[in-house]
DNA sequence: GTGTTTGCAAAGAATTTGCAACGAA
DNA sequence: TTCGTTGCAAATTCTTTGCAAACAC
């Protein structure tokens, strides 16, 4: 958190009280939450925060690397603290996605082609919903 | 084409003339399109068909595995007539989506979750994208 | 002071749904 | 005949935007 909020004044960026909430909420996640979870997390502890500045917030972190989007999950933007490289295990029944180390391997970008990340999603069933059903 | 019709039949689903059409302009397709690209490439056919006939007839398409929907777009859906295990090198820039054979490789599954597919992405910049700007 | 940020309401984009008519099997 | 499918319009859901007031620096 504090290195959130040096690094939010290094980037030229205002340390509002809203967003000091909203890096409260987030700091330590490893949810992967979604907006309106963020939000929803948010407004416990201060109830006027607007959506539009959570949206607002996501995205300014987003833009500056202090967080990142994670595209696992179809129906909508999920979060990311972990900003390092690790993979995704995402159980497509009930949402949950958990965050696995990425193994050491050898996976050849393409040529012709400026690779910037390499994002691997396990797909499946977690164990939890495995049993239901 | 013909086996996706076997295969359409074999499931108990109707064989319609809408859906002949999208089945067609689905073939052979590579793009990994949008249900609005495909909606767009069937209305050159048929001008009269519906959003929802495209958008259910992707849907079934999907629930039976005749088709897969890709995640990697964080705006839209995108569809990929590739069902075969192979890995995804995305453009952030222009969208594009190009497929790369998936090399042997050993990824292990995380214990306590039933792995269905293991999806890689190359997330980047493609060559004409790298070159404007 | 200056330029960002906030928050509301409204707009936008993608997708889903209700429902009556239609048509393949 | 029967039940899945179509298509229209309206509704939902997620996200973005316009704009004036508020605020960090």
């Amino acid at each position: 958190l504090k290195s959130f909020q040096i690094a939010w004044r290094a980037l030229g960026l205002k340390l509002t009280a809203p967003r000091r909430v909203i890096l409260e909420a987030l700091e330590g996640d490893r949810s992967h939450p979604s907006a309106e979870q963020v939000l929803a997390r948010v407004r416990k502890r201060r109830p006027g925060i607007s959506f539009t500045t959570v949206y607002a917030t996501l995205e300014a972190l987003v833009r500056h690397g202090l967080l990142s989007r994670v595209t696992a999950d179809p129906s909508r933007a999920r979060f990311d603290t972990v900003t390092a490289a690790h993979d995704h295990v995402v159980c497509d029944r009930c949402g949950t996605i958990r965050d696995v180390a990425a193994p050491r391997r050898s996976l050849r970008g393409p040529r012709g082609f400026r690779v910037s990340r390499v994002q691997v999603e396990f797909h499946g069933t977690c164990g939890a919903c495995d049993g239901r059903d």
